[in-house]
DNA sequence: GTCTATACCGCGATAGAC
DNA sequence: GTCTATCGCGGTATAGAC
């Protein structure tokens, strides 16, 4: 496919059936798991045969693959501009974690996938999710310890302050279906979302700020 | 078997094959998944052949449910005392939240089955989970809305706070394989188990007392 | 690029010998 | 209670017509 096809879907939202299919796959795996989603299922939701896929795709690593790849690609896209924000203090803070939680709630199958992986270790996927986000978080580590030091936010550990984070908000959208059943709303409803972000602002900010 | 038999395995540290066999499909379940825990992982684990394993549990299905309706006696039988305590304040909560902590770094592989579990939304499972934790989940906000209507507890929305908590303790047991590669150290280790039991005593103790 | 047809394998489950 | 043997199904992947 050339360039100006490229474009032109990319404006008119229309897919070429590569995409689709990794649009559906990533939404099979999120929901099922990669042992439990099989090549027919993905087909089928795209509205083509098993062995057609197998044409785009030459095998069900490669296309796990690429679902990640682009993940991946879209989440560092998408905090980039939260994390290079020249905001201070708390507020920065405040942007960065903003930026997730709405990436989140927009993507929450993304979530689910990350956190299927974050479960296996990364067993069907050939790249070390780990290490890929290892520098992100020595960076946040790094930022935490020197604000700390600086007196700007009341001190703690700056690891543990940040696995405490990573829980609190992957594991709202990660768990959603068994969350509906321990609530009495969808999870995902614009009002539960907005309950939960203002929660975590709170939260966090109380934590932080002196 | 009869019930001295039974007696003298549990004292004497041997299993019959049945236990034999819902140990290693924990464990089998917890590292895999459902779908990626075939039957012969698991006998093969006991140390017996495929066919023999359903002679003692007519199906993968029932085994599974098995698998969880030990997990979930176990855990009832162990939060019991904390709950039952009749410490006041914040010592309750404490109290409380270590005997999970305690329980969670004792058996990680249930922390994972249950997440598991939660991003399925109980696909594989007779039983609803969400519903059978509802009545705990249900106490704890009315605990924590009492405690904050008489001024014992800062003032926070209930069920978000829960959550938070939920996400901070399941998800370091439940991530182990990720986190791992993300500190520089096992998150099972004693000394690293140490630092995050504090840090999240402490961590609630400030967002709770006034 | 999608299809039909097919190869090949591992899975869960059953039957029956010992 | 454990074994061997076997069935039937669904999985991934390949070959070749259109």
């Amino acid at each position: 496919m050339d360039m100006l096809t490229r474009m032109v879907e990319h404006v008119g939202e229309s897919h070429s059936t590569r995409d689709q299919i990794v649009l559906e796959a990533t939404q099979c795996f999120a929901d099922q798991g990669y042992d439990g989603t099989s090549l027919n299922d993905i087909a089928a939701a795209v509205g083509i045969r098993r062995q057609s896929l197998l044409h785009h795709f030459p095998s069900k690593e490669l296309l796990y693959g690429e679902v990640f790849e682009r993940l991946l690609s879209v989440w560092f896209e998408r905090l980039a501009g939260a994390i290079s924000s020249d905001a201070q203090g708390f507020d920065k803070v405040e942007q960065v974690l903003g930026a997730g939680f709405d990436f989140f709630a927009d993507h929450p199958e993304y979530v689910r996938l990350v956190r299927r992986e974050a479960l296996d270790g990364g067993a069907h996927l050939g790249i070390d999710l780990a290490a890929v986000l290892r520098p992100m978080w020595d960076r946040a580590v790094a930022y935490f310890r020197r604000e700390m030091d600086a007196g700007t936010f009341r001190r703690h550990d700056p690891e543990q302050l940040l696995l405490t984070g990573y829980g609190a908000l992957l594991s709202y959208f990660s768990d959603t279906p068994f969350l509906g059943g321990l609530l009495d709303q969808d999870p995902l409803d614009p009002s539960a979302l907005g309950r939960r972000r203002t929660h975590i602002t709170n939260f966090y900010r109380m934590a932080l700020t002196p």
